[in-house]
DNA sequence: AATTATACCTAGTGATTCAAGGTATATGTC
DNA sequence: GACATATACCTTGAATCACTAGGTATAATT
């Protein structure tokens, strides 16, 4: 057997990163999140609710985000803002994706440079 | 409730993409396209055999690949090429990939057009 | 009065990746 | 000859995570 040091689940973590960047903004209420990726992607990204709010409930867990209940038109929204905690893992996540996307974009687009040199 | 119509598991789904790619060029068998895709991206992609040989078997059975067995320097391999059908996924996959890499792209560099006038 | 939109939630399923093995032969080293 | 490493195939089981499909409750619209 050989080694293996393979990398733990590379392709998952998107919508963690994106609700992420979506907080760094301003605070957001699930429901607001869940619309916001389908209006910003043109609905390429349309990650439901049944994936959004238990996101934020395990980066509440982690401390990458607190919340806070707010009433809006007799309406009771949890605003979620991010910390630095969550700056942090947003950070870790963001340079794990584009490295990723840019090894596939090199790979799709064939960029031959076998580097047998070293 | 509402509707839904999200995308199913929009995350997966790379390997296979990789893969397709690879043997577009020339017929390969498996170990070596563990390899390959270790040496090509740095080792940012590193999937096992775990992961390469189950693809490999369910694009085969899919008929997207073919196989022959070959035996070199006394080693059996076998070596996979890729079909019309497998021509066609990888068309699939590569542009749904693309489609989503811009996506988040787009939401990490903060492209700001909110597009409520349409 | 009934439907739709807002706003929260979770349980169960399914797809897929990863870890960790197993088999067998060839090659290189001590 | 003995041993480790590299090549080359394989599978099982656990873990992760997104998706489906529900559920509750209130406000607004028809």
């Amino acid at each position: 057997m050989t080694a293996r040091e393979t990398n733990p689940n590379f392709m998952n973590g998107v919508p963690e990163l994106l609700i992420l960047k979506l907080l760094q903004k301003e605070e957001m209420y699930g429901y607001e999140i869940v619309q916001a990726l389908r209006n910003r992607t043109d609905a390429v990204i349309a990650v439901g609710e049944g994936v959004v709010y238990p996101v934020l409930h395990s980066l509440e867990r982690d401390k990458a985000l607190k919340s806070r209940r707010k009433i809006v038109n007799g309406r009771s929204r949890i605003y979620y803002m991010i910390t630095p905690a969550g700056l942090r893992r947003f950070a870790d996540l963001s340079e794990t994706w584009t490295n990723l996307a840019v090894a596939i974009q090199q790979m799709l687009t064939g960029a031959q440079y076998d580097k047998a040199f070293s």
